[in-house]
DNA sequence: CAATGTGAAAGACTTCACAGCC
DNA sequence: GGCTGTGAAGTCTTTCACATTG
């Protein structure tokens, strides 16, 4: 269940302000969301709530997480060194519950061999070894997207079964393996779409532009096809 | 709907390969999704393929560029300059379809007039200005979780309408207010999560612990209750 | 004939509302 | 009395399957 990890963040949150005890109300108004819903969730772990009074806020910690896995560590390894893959590894929050970062990849001569948040970037080549030998079991994807779909069939082949991908592509790998995944861009287009929608209403075609001429027939003359990235 | 930029980058490889004309299976397998969804999604834009050929490239594309609101050019501002906001100020995907970084604002004076990605950082102190000056009507929240929700008031109160925010926080705002989260730790903590599955199986309870205790009564004496975020 | 557009069925998710328990 | 856990109702999304059309 996606909204696992944000009841978790809640909790800690309330666990730092000291309090022990929750209502599904007051959880799910920190959580954003409906208390039915989060009332139904956390049933589908177990009953962990007493009526009455509420959530014991420690023991729904620990039984959340281990729900999700985060009782034991999980070791990450990073492909891609760029802006993004070097912003990904300084990142606190992989650290601290319980992903561990056990490798940089990069294919670029120049970055390997430099140091980046206390690990030493090593070359693309040592791939399969590395996550045999360290025994990662999540790769993280940021490569630019000409690379990603070769990396990941690499990842897949040494026995990586989840990858965050943050490459814009859609990934093909088989249905052991879990994706997820990040896009900037998306993010931006789906907030453009809304950010319209207010300016201009829902009719609002400010740019119509010169296009209904290619609407009729002036398409550029055909190319032959090339078969689809298949998922 | 969220799926339309999808489809849009699916449908610019296309445009690259020379594609001129797809079908709704071709196009939905390169998405990654059901073939009777895209149609419905398109459907939806109005009727912009032809029974018993498909879709035209170019013209679906420029399409769904207007219906996302792509066919004007977006002002975003970037608060937080540490390592997310550095890589993101750089990210390609911003620049190339029609969303123009205005400004980099930051609160540490140490980073406040360095040139990041051509721009020079500002301090935080002109949100405000910067934010009514240069029309910014998407911001990118950057910054650590601590400030996140101030630095977002600011900006709705600013004028600012749509947010993406890469703070591990909840915020909270206005309904008029669109807002996106993107969080590297949740999407790591749902790859843990299915990790676990293969791993363990569904009762793999490789790690049950001595918890029971805390559940009958070892409460922490209980502490004054603080209201959580309003959402 | 091939492929869209779309009612209708199936499924998933959300919310309501309240019985049951503390 | 207050709050959880959950059946039932409601809503939204996905998929099927096929009539329709170029």
């Amino acid at each position: 269940m996606a909204r696992l990890p944000v009841y978790l963040r809640a909790l800690h949150n309330l666990q730092e302000l000291g309090v022990a005890t929750v209502s599904s109300e007051e959880l799910a108004a920190a959580a954003g969301v409906n208390s039915a819903k989060l009332r139904k969730d956390l049933s589908h772990l177990g009953s962990y709530g007493t009526r009455g009074v509420g959530y014991q806020v420690e023991y729904l910690v620990y039984q959340i997480s281990r729900e999700l896995g985060l009782t034991q560590d999980w070791v990450v390894a990073i492909i891609g060194v760029g802006n993004l893959g070097r912003a990904l590894s300084g990142y606190g929050g992989f650290a601290s519950r319980g992903f561990r970062v056990a490798a940089l990849l990069d294919a670029d001569a120049k970055v390997v061999g430099r140091r980046i948040s206390g690990l030493t970037v090593e070359h693309i080549d040592k791939l399969e070894t590395v996550v045999k030998d360290r025994e990662v079991s999540i790769a993280v994807i940021a490569t630019p997207a000409g690379a990603a779909q070769a990396v990941c069939d690499r990842l897949v082949e040494a026995g990586v079964t989840s990858i965050l991908n943050f490459a814009p592509v859609v990934l093909s790998v088989p249905d052991t393996v879990e994706v997820r995944k990040v896009d900037l861009s998306i993010e931006l287009q789906i907030l453009a779409f809304h950010e319209q929608r207010k300016a201009g209403g829902p009719m609002g075609d400010r740019l119509v532009g010169d296009y209904g001429a290619l609407r009729a027939d002036e398409s550029p003359e055909s190319a032959p096809y090339v078969e689809a990235v298949d998922a």
